[in-house]
Order: structure tokens, then C-alpha cells, then sequence
RNA sequence: GGAGAGGUGGCCGAGCGGUCGAAGGCGCGCGCUUGGAAAGCGCGUAUGCCCGAAAGGGCAUCGCAGGUUCAAAUCCUGUCCUCUCCGCCA
């Protein structure tokens, strides 16, 4: 969400934002909005003050001017509630505009329809080349005995799996070492809750638009809200603090949230049906920083977030590339956003594996999350978030890049310590 | 799941339906005092919105949503949350 005062002195910069993230937004409409909506807070706001002050002098008053002054106050209530009554439908599509309203795209975005248009920023280690006829992630999976997709979608539909044995544990590895990382760069790690109230999904700017992609969990009870499954930890962990007045002194805030996460992946069917791309349920070690609102520190978060992604890459030594993603590709909230994708022998292509984004106070704005300067000024706080690991999609990546030849899976050195210090998981079959 | 208690400012804690954004205390800030500190004294100390160049003025907010009333922190209803006891349970 943006600052209502805001857009009202530069609608230009709405416009041309929304224009170049290919998102329809009639700047025109809120602003008329916005003077209906002053002009009837003005009025009622007048009458009330009438009100309260004649009110307060009625108890002394005798006989005629008493009843004249309760006249009076009768019509003045009804100028307010009428007022208030006009008011609300005004407000309540304001309010709506301002959750739909997308944050302009900083300058260095660049500009492009879809994720065709995203430019490759910078690129690191080589795609493997093999001397022997590569598997891809699910047939190494099955030689490890490490997964079963056909029982997994008897018992819960298309989309899931079962992590068995040595490949189990090798998931956790790889949480366990993104854990550990993140750490190392300052993070506090958080476990939150995956099951929240709408609020949080509105607050990070999922809702309204991705309903369809969460899964919600009805409240048969409670008329209000529903819950809902989060998608990532982000949604929990940006949420935490919503609705606080933070001290500057306790910012930035470091996060990383773990979680699974839970994802309907409605309007994807045929799309990545085979193996562990795309499923309705991962685990992800997510950062989340919370700082001042400040260009140049939000621009050094967004630096920083991104080298934790890509140690952890370069641990898992994996090759991978950071793209830049386009103006159409971006989505409403952010206003930058870099894909990290990590090579995947099998699609003979690099995957999305992160994705770093910066808000500025977009977040911040539509869960009331704000901060005290050093001068007492109460503003919003900038927020981002950035993947550290993800599984099971970076699995993909890991096996098949380490596979050898008789089907074993090379170890990285840094995880070894995670898995008993084994360096390779040997195939059963 | 059953029974009960409660939700007021950064915290504690008052609050006859009107003059209550809200006593008092604590904390915090500034000043006085002091060789320095403590104590003491004085002043200040919520957020949002509207009008205004500003100074300043106005409106709203006492968990949340409704209702009664000319007027609600105060009365009524619902709801959420917290706590205590019983039961059940990973």
C-alpha cells in the first residue's frame, strides 16, 4: 500500500509504475475518491464538533432554550450520521484501490511483459558436463530408495511426495546448513505459525490475488476470519511485529524464519508434473529483514540477503545464475525483485530456486508496522525477504549436478557434517 | 469440551453516561539543583485523520464489531484474546 497524501501530489508516478508493471490502475478514480472523501470528513466532522459542544451545555440549560438546543442536537445527529453513512461506501473503495494500487518498480528494473524480458545480472560456476548419460532427480531418488510419489498421491492427491531414508535426511541437511548460515550472517532463526489469520496474508501483500494459490482452513464456528496456510514464513515473520511502534535502536531486525509451506498451485496443471518442482508442500528457511526507511540501507539488505542465497548456492556448489526480474514479471508489491536459479541437468536449464524482493514501506504500510526516528517521527518501516533454502525444489538441483555415474550423489563438503560426514549417498539398486 | 475472571496510554493502575485522550504512580526526555551522581523540584511524554504556509484548531481511538442515547471508557448484545480451575490430548 502507498501513501494516500502521497499519490495525490505525484499521481504521474503511480501511473508510469503501473504502467510499466503492466498492471491496470485508474489513478484518476482514487484521487476523485480521495476529494469526495475529504470533502465528506470535512462535513461531518464540523457537525460533530457542533455536537459535542452544544451537547456539553444542554444539562445547564432550562425549559425553551433546552429544547431548542435538543432540536438541534437531533438534526445534528442525523447531519452526522448521514455524513458517516455517505462516507463509507467512498471509504471502502478507497481502501480497496490503495490495496491494488501497485508499487511503482525502482528505475533499474528492467522494463519487459514477463520473465522473458528478466535479465541475467550475473552468473556463477559452469552447468556440469557428464560422460555418462545423466538421470534426472526422481529416477536418482528411486535408485537411493529415497521417495515415493506413487503412494504420497494416493494419500494426498497430485503434487506430493514422501522423502524417504538417506534422501530425509539429506533434506534436513540442507535445512540444517541454511539454519546454520544464516546465523552466521546475523540472523535470529524463528519457527512461526503456517496457520494464520487473513490479516497477515493482506499485511505482506499476497491478498487480495493469490486466495486462489492458499489453502484456506474454514472457521465453521467465528463469523469473521478464516485462516489460512501460509505460503512461506515470510507472511508470519513480516507479520510478527505488525501493527508496533518499534525503537530505531532494536532495527534493523534479521529474521529467517523456517516453515513449511503450503501452496495450491491452482491453474498450474501439466505444468512441471514431473518430480518435486512444483508440490503443494515444501520447507523453507526464509530471510526477512526490517530496517529504517532508508533507500541506501534497503539497498545494502537487498545486497546482503542475496550474497546469503548465493553462499548457500556456492556451498551446495551449485551452478547458478541472478536474474533481474522485469517490470511485468515483478508482481504489485515489489519494487525490485531478483530470481536466483540454480542449474537442473534435467530441464537443461537453470530453475528458480530464490527470490530476493524489496518493498519499501509497501508492507510495512498495509500492516501498520512503523518505528520511532532518533527525532520521534513515527514512519513505516522497509521491509525484504529472500529464500535461504528451499526444499524439496533445490534437491533437484543438488542431486543431479552431484550425480555420478553409477547413480551415487556426490556430497558437498559442507554438508557432510550435517549427514554423519558422509561424502556420498550410494544407490540401493 | 465444561465453569469462572479479565481486557484502559511504554508499564502498573483509577475511572458517578457529559467538562475523560483519560487521575495517580512507574518509566522515559528536557531543565533546575550538584564538584559529579543520587535524591528532590519543574516541565514534557499516544496514534491516525481533517483544515491550515505556519502557529494552531478540529475529529476519532479505552481489545474488536454492533446497539441504546442529544451525548458511551462508563449501559446492552455479539465476538476475539488472555488468565484460573476441571476434563481430554501430541
Amino acid at each position: 500500500m502507498l501513501d494516500l497524501a502521497a499519490i495525490r501530489e505525484n499521481p504521474d508516478a503511480i501511473r508510469e509504475g503501473a504502467r510499466r508493471k503492466r498492471i491496470a490502475f485508474d489513478v484518476d478514480r482514487l484521487l476523485a475518491l480521495d476529494e469526495d472523501r475529504r470533502r465528506l470528513i470535512r462535513l461531518q466532522e464540523e457537525a460533530r464538533a457542533e455536537q459535542k459542544a452544544l451537547g456539553r451545555q444542554v444539562k445547564d440549560l432550562q425549559g425553551d432554550a433546552q429544547q431548542l438546543a435538543l432540536t438541534r442536537l437531533k438534526v445534528l445527529k442525523d447531519d452526522v450520521l448521514r455524513h458517516t453513512d455517505a462516507l463509507a461506501p467512498v471509504q471502502a473503495e478507497i481502501d480497496a484501490l490503495l490495496l491494488a494500487c501497485p508499487n511503482p518498480p525502482d528505475p533499474d528494473v528492467p522494463d519487459g511483459d514477463d520473465d522473458k524480458a528478466n535479465v541475467e545480472v550475473r552468473r556463477h560456476g559452469e552447468p556440469p558436463t557428464f560422460d555418462f548419460e545423466p538421470l534426472d532427480h526422481v529416477e536418482l531418488l528411486r535408485r537411493l530408495d529415497g521417495v515415493d510419489i506413487e503412494r504420497a498421491g494416493r494419500l494426498a492427491g497430485s503434487r506430493s511426495y514422501v522423502l524417504k531414508g538417506e534422501a530425509a535426511f539429506l533434506e534436513q541437511a540442507v535445512l540444517r546448513l541454511a539454519m546454520d548460515v544464516i546465523r552466521d550472517r546475523g540472523f535470529t532463526l524463528l519457527t512461526v505459525p503456517v496457520v494464520v489469520k487473513e490479516w497477515a496474508l493482506r499485511g505482506t501483500a499476497y491478498f487480495p490475488g493469490a486466495e486462489e494459490q492458499t489453502y484456506k482452513i474454514a472457521n465453521p464456528t467465528a463469523e469473521d476470519e478464516d485462516s489460512w496456510l501460509v505460503g512461506t514464513s515470510e507472511v508470519s515473520v513480516t507479520a510478527l511485529h505488525a501493527g508496533e511502534i518499534l525503537d530505531v535502536k532494536d532495527l534493523p531486525l534479521r529474521y529467517a524464519g523456517w516453515s513449511p509451506c503450503f501452496r495450491r498451485e491452482a491453474g498450474t496443471y501439466g505444468k512441471d508434473t514431473r518430480g518435486l518442482y512444483r508440490v503443494h508442500q515444501f520447507n523453507k528457511v526464509e530471510q526477512v529483514v526490517i530496517d529504517v526507511a532508508d533507500e541506501q540501507k534497503t539497498l545494502d539488505h537487498h545486497a546482503a540477503i542475496v550474497a546469503n542465497a548465493e553462499h548457500m548456492l556456492q556451498l551446495l556448489e551449485l551452478p547458478y545464475r541472478v536474474m533481474a526480474t522485469a517490470s511485468g514479471d515483478i508482481g504489485r508489491a515489489a519494487t525490485f525483485k531478483y530470481d536466483l536459479e540454480a542449474w537442473m541437468p534435467s530441464r537443461g536449464a537453470y530453475g528458480e530456486t530464490h527470490t530476493a524482493s524489496r518493498f519499501r514501506d509497501y508492507q510495512a504500510r498495509r500492516m501498520d508496522l512503523r518505528y520511532r526516528d532518533e527525532d520521534g517521527r513515527v514512519r513505516h518501516c522497509y521491509t525484504l525477504n529472500n529464500t535461504v533454502i528451499a526444499t524439496p525444489r533445490v534437491l533437484i538441483a543438488l542431486l543431479e549436478v552431484h550425480q555420478q555415474k553409477d547413480g551415487s550423489i556426490r556430497i558437498p563438503a559442507a554438508l557432510r557434517p550435517h549427514l554423519g560426514g558422509r561424502e556420498v549417498l550410494e544407490p540401493k539398486s
